[in-house]
Parts: C-alpha cells; sequence; structure tokens
DNA sequence: TTCTTCATGTTAATCGATTAAAAAAATAAA
DNA sequence: TTTATTTTTTTAATCGATTAACATGAAGAA
C-alpha cells in the first residue's frame, strides 16, 4: 500500500517545519510565510499530489463535515428522492452524507444514532419512527444537531420540516367528496407517529364536514410488519362487505401500491368501480390504466430546508429552533372523477 | 456543547492510565489487566456512557470502516435499491456507506473520488461513468481498493461484479422474435460504457440469428443529456416512418419510462401495435397496462459481491482481483405476446 | 537470601493536521 | 553599533485512541 503523502513529506522535501506547510496550505493570503517559501511548498504539494487527511484534520477540530441521514429505508423512491436532494445541498456547502435505513424500527434506528455518533457525524437529518423519542431527546441533551423530516413529535421542541398532513389529508377527502363519492374508506398505517395521526384525522374531519357518516371497516391501520396480508384484508372489508365503499385514500405511497395491486385482482375499475386519491408520488401512479390523483409533497422543500437548518444549526448551536411546514399539493388527475 | 466522554475520563475517575482503559476496552479477555481494575473501568465506562471516538480510532490505525458508493443517481430506483443491499451488507461488517451521485459524469464522479478519498473511506464500489478510465487508473495506482458494478472496463483489470449483458439483450431480442416479431428496434444509450455496448451487440447478434433485417432507425443512441426529447424522437423515427417497427427494447428502466409515456401519448397499444421488453424493474411495470416482460438484473447479488469482494480486499490488498459475472434473467409477462 | 519469572501498570510515541507560544532572523530605529 | 521592532519559522502541545517498550512488585525457584 503506498503510503499517503502528508503534510511531513512536503516539509521535508522542502526543508521546512509541517508548521510552515501547514500555514501555507490552510491560511491562504494572511499567512505569515515569506512568499518565496509560500511558492515552494506549495510547488512541492502539487508534485507530491498531496491531499489533505479530512481524518486528522477533523480530530483536531472535532468537526467532520458529515451529516447522519436516517430514513425508514433508502430504496423507498420516497426517501431515496430527499437522500439525493440532500446529498446535492450537503454538497454544496462541503457535507458527505452517511445514511442509514431502519425499517421504521427504533432500536434499529437506536443503533443507527450509535453508530454514526460514534464516527463523530456533525449533525443528523431524520425521518424519526415510531417509539423513537427517546433517542431524539438523547440528541437534544447531548447537543447534537438535528432535524427532523417528514415526521416530528409535537410534544418535543425541536427543528423539523414536515407537511400539513391534517390539511393535505382534508383536502384530499374533499375533493373524492366533490367528485361524488360519499362512502369513503382510508387506508393508512398503525402507528402513534403524528403524521400518521394527523392524516386520519384530517379524512376524518372532511368527512364530518361533509356530513358524511364513517362506518366501521372505513378507518383502517395497517402495520409495517404486514402490510401485505393487510392491505388486502383491509380493502375486502371496504369493497365485500354490506358497507361497500365507493373510494379510498391511501395514507402512502406504499400502501396505494399494494392496495391497487389488490384492487386489479379484484377486477375492479378505477375510478368507476372505486375512486382512488394517494399520498406521495411515484412512477407507477403514472402508469396506472388511469393516473392516480395525489398528494405531492415537497421533497425538495424537505431535503433544503433541512440541510441549510442544520448546517445552520451546527455552526451555530446556540441559534433557535426552527420549525417549517410546507404546504403539499393535490395533483389532480382521473382517479376520482365519477359518473 | 457538552463535551463527549473520553479515555482520558475514565481514567482519571478510576485513577489509571488511559493505556490500561484502553487495554480493558478493546483487548477483551485476552487483557494484561486485573479483574479488579478491568471491573471499575468497565463500570466507569458504562456510568460516564462512554462511546469511543471512531475518528482517533481511524487515524490511528487508518482504517475508517467506511465504504463509498458512487452511483449515476441515488434517487433512480436501480441505484437505491442496491444502495440498500450495499448499506445492509456493509453494516454486517461494521462498515458505514458514504453515497454520492455522479449523474453518469466522469468529472462529477472524479470530484467524488477525491472527496471521499480525503474522508479517508477504506474503498469504493463504483458504477463508471463513461470516460471515468483514468479515475480507476489513478485508484489502482494509489492502491485505493474498489470494486465496480453493473459497469466496468473490458481493458483495465480490476474487481467487478456485472451481468452478462450481451446474453440478457440477446434473450429479450430472442424472445420477441419467437412472439411473432420481426421488424425490432433498440433504445439504448449513447454511450461507449461495454455494458451499453453489449446490450446493443446482444441485441443485433439476435436480430442476425433470426436471418432479420437492422433497418436504419431502429437502432437508437440516445444521450444522456436530453432523454426526453430523444426519445421521443427515436420513437417517431421507429413508428412513423415507412420502416414501422413492431417491436422495441429498451436498453434501461430510465429510457423505459420515457418511451412508454410518448407510446401512450400516440395512442399506440402495447402488445398489439407494439411489443415491449425493457431491462431492469419498476412498479411502474407491474402497473403498466399491460405488465411488461423485463430483464430483471440480480441486484442483490450486486450488493452482496461487492461489499464481500471489496472488504475481503480491504483486509488483504495482496488478494487476487476478482471478477464476478451474473445472469440475467427474463421475466415473462404480457407485453411481447403477438396475434 | 538472591535471582527469575510473571502479572499488572505506566510512559511515551504514534497517526496527520492545527495553532499558540517561543525562537530566530531580518529590518528599522536610535 | 546597539537596541527595538517586525517578519518569518520552529517547537511543542493538542485532538483521542492504540501499543511497543519499559517499570514495578510479588510469587516462585535455587
Amino acid at each position: 500500500m503506498k503510503k499517503k503523502v502528508s503534510l511531513k513529506d512536503i516539509a521535508k522535501k522542502v526543508g521546512v517545519s509541517t508548521a510552515t506547510v501547514s500555514y501555507v496550505l490552510s491560511k491562504g493570503e494572511e499567512s505569515r510565510v515569506s512568499l518565496k517559501v509560500a511558492e515552494k511548498v506549495k510547488k512541492a504539494a502539487r508534485e507530491l499530489n498531496y491531499r489533505p487527511n479530512q481524518i486528522a484534520k477533523s480530530l483536531k477540530s472535532g468537526k467532520t463535515f458529515t451529516i447522519g441521514l436516517i430514513v425508514a429505508d433508502i430504496s423507498n423512491p420516497f426517501f431515496a428522492h430527499i437522500a439525493r436532494i440532500v446529498e446535492d445541498e450537503a454538497k454544496k456547502l462541503d457535507y458527505t452524507v452517511l445514511f442509514g435505513s431502519c425499517d421504521e424500527k427504533a432500536d434499529k434506528s437506536w443503533d443507527l444514532v450509535q453508530f454514526l455518533s460514534n464516527r463523530q457525524v456533525d449533525g443528523f437529518i431524520i425521518a424519526a419512527a415510531e417509539g423513537s423519542e427517546k433517542q431524539i431527546e438523547y440528541l437534544k441533551t447531548n447537543n447534537i444537531p438535528f432535524v427532523l423530516i417528514d415526521r416530528y413529535f409535537p410534544e418535543i421542541e425541536s427543528n423539523y420540516v414536515v407537511i400539513n398532513n391534517y390539511k393535505a389529508a382534508y383536502k384530499a377527502t374533499r375533493r373524492l367528496i366533490q367528485t361524488g363519492n360519499s362512502r369513503i374508506g382510508i387506508i393508512a398505517y398503525a402507528s402513534s407517529l403524528h403524521h400518521m395521526r394527523e392524516r386520519i384525522r384530517g379524512y376524518k374531519n372532511a368527512m364530518e364536514d361533509g356530513n358524511l357518516e364513517i362506518k366501521e371497516d372505513w378507518v383502517n391501520e395497517i402495520r409495517f410488519s404486514n402490510i401485505k396480508q393487510e392491505v388486502k384484508l383491509a380493502i375486502d372489508n371496504m369493497l365485500l362487505s354490506k358497507n361497500k365503499v365507493d373510494a379510498i385514500l391511501f395514507a402512502t405511497n406504499t400502501l396505494a401500491v399494494y392496495g391497487l395491486k389488490y384492487i386489479d385482482e379484484l377486477n375492479y375499475k378505477i375510478p368507476e368501480d372505486i375512486a382512488i386519491i394517494s399520498f406521495d408520488e411515484g412512477e407507477a401512479f403514472d402508469f396506472y390504466y388511469c393516473p392516480l390523483t395525489y398528494v405531492k409533497q415537497p421533497l425538495k422543500g424537505f431535503g433544503e430546508n433541512a440541510v441549510k437548518i442544520l448546517t445552520d444549526q451546527i455552526s451555530d448551536p446556540a441559534l433557535k429552533k426552527e420549525q417549517v411546514c410546507l404546504e403539499a399539493e393535490l395533483i389532480i388527475r382521473k382517479s376520482c372523477k365519477r359518473g
């Protein structure tokens, strides 16, 4: 293994101390080094193809210019897109991104927090898993900067970037009502996470405001551990029971994908037999025989704001915590137009 | 900012030297420390919630347990899936993953190699961009371990994990022929990258072996810079000219997505008007009104092999370079069944 | 009693870069 | 020429953990 070139090598070559080399290379113009020596050092650095060892720098400075990104699953397009945006924004500020997928599990998330903390990341961007409150508190008490995205805990004061999930769900449901549906069900996750509760609340309130009754079996909460089966069951309960729905609101991309596949299997037609709206985008939604109306989340806004807030906070931990609530957009297509 | 707990703090608390603490905490059983002291140290470490500073470890050991993953775009599901697999495999071996997207551009890729090298990643997993040969040579001459995935350079001896693209394209084309198509076009990237050349070669040879002529306009090479427009143009040339095709082979997921959208716009029906096969999977392909026949690449195989080979190579740089060529599977559905 | 041997701890160097403080050299002032 | 001042360069400590080499003390052997 060819040893890397260090300050010492340059120093030896030029015949000065490593301190001098360091001053030339890191302090630029306002260095206290004579022009002649400075030139020689720069030349030597070029010739030896010197690359500063970021690890050594980090040890000295206590700063790694590294962000830890914790999401449920990096292969989920929702998070993959956010990751890309975070990457780009971070790069602009000379940060790199370490990522980890926690599969919506608090213990995995905790592992990742530890794992990445040991690697001295300067801060975290986290799409929090259910039950991860203690981790968040841990970060707070240890003064490790972090920004929550997509989900947050109302009872914990922190930086976060989210959307108004209540409003988004409300609008989606109202749209279903306005397009002639009155028997509307929802498929969401069985999660205490605030964003999920808000989506369900938005749906319920929209129904109420439309003077529509919500029958038993219409509010379905699916567990992460068994999505496919439980989605089927939920749809069976909504389509094959006496309380048959005429529209379904899916609370996430993943739920919609499973749901639509099963609805296709059952040979129900959208929007004639059932109207559909889903949260999140997806190539699949464009390609579906009936392009889906969906709630478009501002992924760019998530990523950009999160990186901005986090890096500001890293530079100055005394800054006030920032809360950003963005608006989601309802992209209207054909899946809820009836009659 | 609450200062982190270091060996020194434990040493002070227990009243021993940092060396002793280090021996207890890092050498486990075969430490030369008395049981009594060892217990006290462990207790103190627990009480102070000591977390070793990975950066300091890295500086001393020259090893960061970090892998740099360079792909075209982490938000592309193909790469996002690979990233997830790489993450999981890496984690098992206590490695973390730093990722970067190069957008198929050699200069961006070079930036990333530098950027991540400065951060002392132990090695790279790279889906190489066109024209990145020099970077690969750079890594070789600097003895930085790396594994190429998805694409490789036949003229450069290196580790790689790829599929037999020639065979995959050949089989796909032959399938189109066998299902009654004879006027078959291909949409691929205008790239000198070997995997792309092989896909085109596979197509051509299959046509030849089927005694089928390849007309002008049937081999379309699209530039990354202008995918959408050029795909349209290619399809215009293949569907609206006198040399109308009856089938199209898409060389990647992305090309197929743009292509199918335009084909829908033109109101051509699949498979009645045109038969289709694409490389790569995609939720979209499942949801298309006519589920797509596609070439399924072994993403798991890419990720698992790459991490295995890379980490082996990191542990023992003298190891012989490994080349893995996996088989792709043709998933047969409805998009190429005609008549 | 004296010399080994072994168990247990400590000292100090190291990884590579930074930086305060000291030292040396060059220049200006007296 | 001598002293004061400024410029340039070096020394050495530091970040946190590791580890070779050395030190200490006690038990066992002769």
